[in-house]
DNA sequence: TATTTTAGATACCGATCGGTATCTTTGTGC
DNA sequence: GCACAAAGATACCGATCGGTATCTAAAATA
């Protein structure tokens, strides 16, 4: 009944969720340990040490995350009802939780920006990931008719991922989904200003 | 040369940086001792733990900033060149750093959420205050006819707040003025469109 | 000036941290 | 079925954590 790799999925999933929840420093590798069951003798033969562990859970949360804004957007046809695709997957972080604690890039943005280098490094390049994931979708957008042209694609998706992660911080700390429904008919009503 | 009120400021001073640099829970009592000169046992004759320490210095921290921020809104005169010194007052957490760290609200609004329910509820309040100045500045705009009648108030403090806080996240990550930047044009835009 | 209070320093506590050396167990190739 | 390699468990390490009891010294009171 031993299966390495299973095992170390197991180790990313649940570290990721802790990691989410509690903070990177914040969570010991006892939690760990407690959550998955395994030994720290199973955790670090799979990973050198903590900072490793801390990077690959990033890089796992965020795969998953990206997995299903993917599967969401796809969905839809039209670049506005991608945009809002987008949008509703961030309102889910505050109503429906696909993972516990909110937001891995808002989460890990805080807490690396200062001390952990190495996660700072991810998290930048993921916040690049999903500015370049709008961008796209706003140049597509263009180039079939469905949004105006001449509009500044960048700013657009700035406006995007700022007033929705500043939302999700506003709901965390209200508890109410008051905040993040704001901000979706602000940006619902921005979105209707680009659209042919 | 004994002064206690002084050493405890002394100490809330410094703790407050850290925390706000560091985080919370990554800041340690040794920290604060070698970054004030004072020892274990001054803190904690000033402070009954370290849980109080945090919330204390939160509040220190707040205070601060909500200090400056109020010279800098009661410079101006009419309620659209009250909202942009708010507005350029958060940017200056990115460009000329008041604190190192960055908001402080938003630092622990993402780190206690979950966690400390103490900093998490004093953090709700500091929102609170935040949303309702905003709110106060639209309704004295609108009664002095500088303003929009007829205009959602909430929704603007709002905008303002989420893609501010969402702003400052990003210019973290990617180190630059950009994010901040763009987020600044767009409410300023957006106050514009407010304006008479 | 003598006494008492209080601010702060020192030395220590048990618990927990990340990490490792070693051992046992499981699966695999011959 | 046997040898070997790999997976995971166990037991331990020094360092650091938050916290406290005790001591010294400075200030306040008389």
């Amino acid at each position: 009944m031993r299966n390495p790799s299973a095992t170390k999925g197991a180790i990313l999933h649940h570290a990721g969720g802790l990691f989410n929840l509690q903070g990177y420093k914040a969570t010991s590798i006892s939690d760990i340990t407690e959550a998955t069951g395994y030994t720290k003798g199973a955790i670090y033969r799979h990973f050198k040490n903590k900072e490793k562990l801390e990077e690959q859970s990033l890089v796992y949360l965020m795969g998953v995350m990206f997995e299903k804004l993917r599967m969401q957007i796809k969905e839809k046809q039209t670049a506005g009802d991608k945009l809002k695709a987008i949008i509703y997957f961030f309102e889910s972080y505050v109503t429906k939780s696909p993972i516990k604690g909110g937001c891995p890039l808002l989460n890990v943005a805080i807490e690396a920006d200062d001390n952990s280098p190495h996660l700072r490094k991810k998290a930048h390049t993921i916040l690049d990931v999903l500015k370049e994931s709008i961008i796209v979708i706003l140049s597509n957008g263009i180039k079939f008719g469905q949004l105006k042209k001449g509009i500044d694609k960048e700013y657009y998706a700035t406006v995007i991922i700022a007033s929705l992660e500043g939302a999700i911080m506003m709901s965390k700390l209200s508890r109410t989904n008051h905040d993040i429904g704001i901000i979706i008919k602000h940006l619902e009503a921005t979105i209707k200003t680009i659209e042919n």
